[in-house]
DNA sequence: GCAGCTATATGAGCACGCTCATTTTTATCT
DNA sequence: AGATAAAAATGAGCGTGCTCATATAGCTGC
């Protein structure tokens, strides 16, 4: 067994497809390890040979959903709206593709993107977040903001986002519109303090 | 065993010291449940009769220093400051309440204050945050935000406030310093907005 | 003090996520 | 092909948090 490489993704992708089918259908706590390795035809023991834990799987899903909603923001938005327009276009952009996911987010978010304790959090889940940011960051410069911003607007924002996030994941109005309120104020109210001048730890500057 | 009240009361208030002690010296996720029942000199099971999970008994610590910061806040501070000041002091109140317990408290925020899962998540930390947003609401009040505020404006505090508390519990600067330049920044970003006029959904306006 | 009742304590046992020594499969080299 | 070594799969088993049938202790009315 050396070269199957492509055998090998062929298994991982198959895990995650019926991951999710469980997931779905059951929710996330209440679907076993034990059952995601028999839909996917392996022994209990060999789900750990792909991914290290339950929460990484898990995570993999939601990383993979980020990611693609990233690529779909940046295929259609070249940037030329306003700074809260463009942060909000790609905060949608992330959750129109983790809407499929939905039902069973809440605890995988919980526990992977949570705020606190970022030692024992799995690694997929800090790249996601610094996946993010990057572009956050990027959206920040090609608006004129020169500097790297401030490590601790940085900090407010993915608190924000988080936020958000969570926020989204039981919000029960219709199209979720609520959600995009949320969004909507969360953005300005970051948008205006940083392009703001803010007494304290003073906020990156805008040209 | 019929009256013993006020014994079962002592009972309680052992497991809580005795656990506060195994989760300082080695965490939270290390020590046991049965650590914690045998320490309270108990068989495995009882300790379930006082806390229904382990989660729930560690957020109970949590809870009481919270509530014992919101009282000293109170005693002290009749809120002549402005409101930014204000609700720094309300914050920093609770932070050094729960100060002696900051080694552990990565792993027991995460689960029980995180914004996600609402449903799941212990009655301690929810009864925490609304003791909170109760006391928040109360300094803007004060301040002549009279309009109960927003949905989503306490939605966001609550997020900033988590995601100082997070910081927290990972700040290794001197005196947490980060920390208080990361209040400062968060509560003056929140006050700017609720005060200011904001198109989206419109803020509770101040008098 | 002795039944009777009930609140509490007990610990065997469950299901879970995860580990690891062992077995099985597969590719490579002669 | 056969031998060898590496990669991957296996499932028994461990330590958790937590449950639940059972046992025990304490109060009440006699």
């Amino acid at each position: 067994m050396r070269i199957s490489q492509a055998a090998k993704e062929e298994t991982r992708e198959r895990i995650l497809e019926r991951a999710t089918v469980l997931f779905l259908s059951q929710g996330f706590e209440t679907t076993t390890t034990r059952d995601i390795a028999t839909a996917a035809g392996l022994a209990a023991g060999t789900l750990f040979n792909y991914f290290p834990s339950k929460e990484t799987l898990a995570m993999s899903l939601v990383r993979e959903a980020l990611a693609e909603g990233i690529a779909d923001y940046q295929r259609r938005h070249g940037g030329t709206e306003e700074l809260a327009e463009d942060l909000f276009l790609l905060v949608s952009s992330g959750l129109r593709r983790l809407r499929p996911l939905r039902p069973f987010l809440g605890p995988v978010l919980e526990r992977s993107l949570s705020p606190f304790c970022r030692k024992t959090t799995c690694p997929e889940g800090e790249e996601a977040r610094l996946e993010h940011l990057t572009q956050v960051r990027e959206i920040l410069f090609r608006h004129g903001f020169v500097s790297t911003p401030d490590e601790v607007a940085l900090t407010i924002y993915w608190s924000l986002y988080l936020g958000i996030l969570a926020f989204w994941t039981g919000d029960e109005t219709p199209q979720q519109e609520a959600t995009r309120a949320l969004i909507d104020y969360s953005l300005q109210m970051f948008v205006q303090t940083i392009a703001g001048n803010l007494p304290p730890t003073g906020a990156a500057h805008g040209n």
